[in-house]
DNA sequence: ATGGTGGTCCTACCA
């Protein structure tokens, strides 16, 4: 099974971009966030006619909003309602009858990194506790796969400047032990870096306001593929097309592709 | 310390 996750900051100003990654990789699952469409809204027969006949989708007007488009069959199950917001940031289905597929969109965060004075990053850091606290309480033993854009750079090569960026929203401390004790908490691995450890440098996001985003290379990992115990022995490749970022009108997040067996 | 770009929807807000 090929599984691709993507920030596509856009469903219906990307479609013909979706249609590119689809036909590349051929994937049978794909995970998007921010389709920025309400349900009533969303092109249904666009996405169906990739070849996806299965679709989940959880939008809003305007803001975030997460999808999954699979060939397989799935059976949904309702979303957590995290943060007590219906803010359309999680989607989850059981694939094959024992495979738990969970598609996350977690806040950014804003800019100020201190949860006092930026609401944005109070609502990150509950999520976080929230997202710890839910699946610390799940069996360990399940076949389970977790992708998303969970905004945050946890490791020292996530990010091009470990050292710059301490004190910027995505990579500082407090996020990162949170996303860390929620990835303990559910015994969540992460097969990306197992194909490609550290120190190699590993991005999936270039901000549209680095012009030169090619020579200067400032990038972060916020999109992952995670797996427990069981999964991740199944994993047999993971690859970042970093290429989409050059696509035409891109998206400022690249996919993330990984093959399960 | 600052401003840089791009998305939705129509006035700012969010990334």
């Amino acid at each position: 099974m090929r599984l691709v996750t993507w920030n596509i900051n856009s469903l219906r100003l990307r479609m013909d971009l979706l249609r590119r990654l689809v036909q590349a990789e051929q994937p049978d699952v794909v995970c998007l966030q921010e389709i920025k469409v309400q349900d009533s809204e969303f092109p249904m027969e666009d996405v169906q006619a990739l070849g996806f006949p299965h679709v989940l989708r959880h939008g809003m007007k305007g803001y975030n909003g997460v999808a999954i488009l699979s060939k397989l069959p799935f059976n949904a199950r309702d979303p957590q309602d995290w943060c007590k917001k219906a803010d359309s940031r999680h989607g989850v289905v059981v694939l094959g009858g024992d495979v738990e597929l969970h598609n996350f969109y977690i806040p950014a965060g804003g800019d100020i990194p201190d949860p006092e004075k930026n609401v944005k990053f109070a609502h990150k850091l509950q999520f976080l506790d929230e997202m710890k606290d839910w699946f610390a309480g799940q069996n360990k033993t399940r076949n389970a796969i977790m992708v998303g854009d969970l905004n945050v750079a946890p490791l020292e090569h996530d990010v091009w400047s470990h050292k710059q960026l301490l004190k910027i929203v995505s990579h500082t401390p407090i996020e990162v032990e949170k996303l860390t004790a929620m990835q303990l908490a559910g015994q969540w691995q992460d097969p990306i870096r197992h194909f490609t450890p550290e120190p190699t440098k590993l991005y999936s996001w270039w901000s549209y306001r680095s012009p030169d985003w090619q020579k200067n290379d400032r990038g972060r990992r916020l999109d992952h593929v995670w797996t427990t115990p069981p999964m991740t022995s199944r994993v047999k490749s993971a690859k970042i097309l970093r290429e989409m970022r050059s696509w035409t009108q891109p998206s400022d997040h690249v996919a993330v592709v990984v093959d399960i067996d």
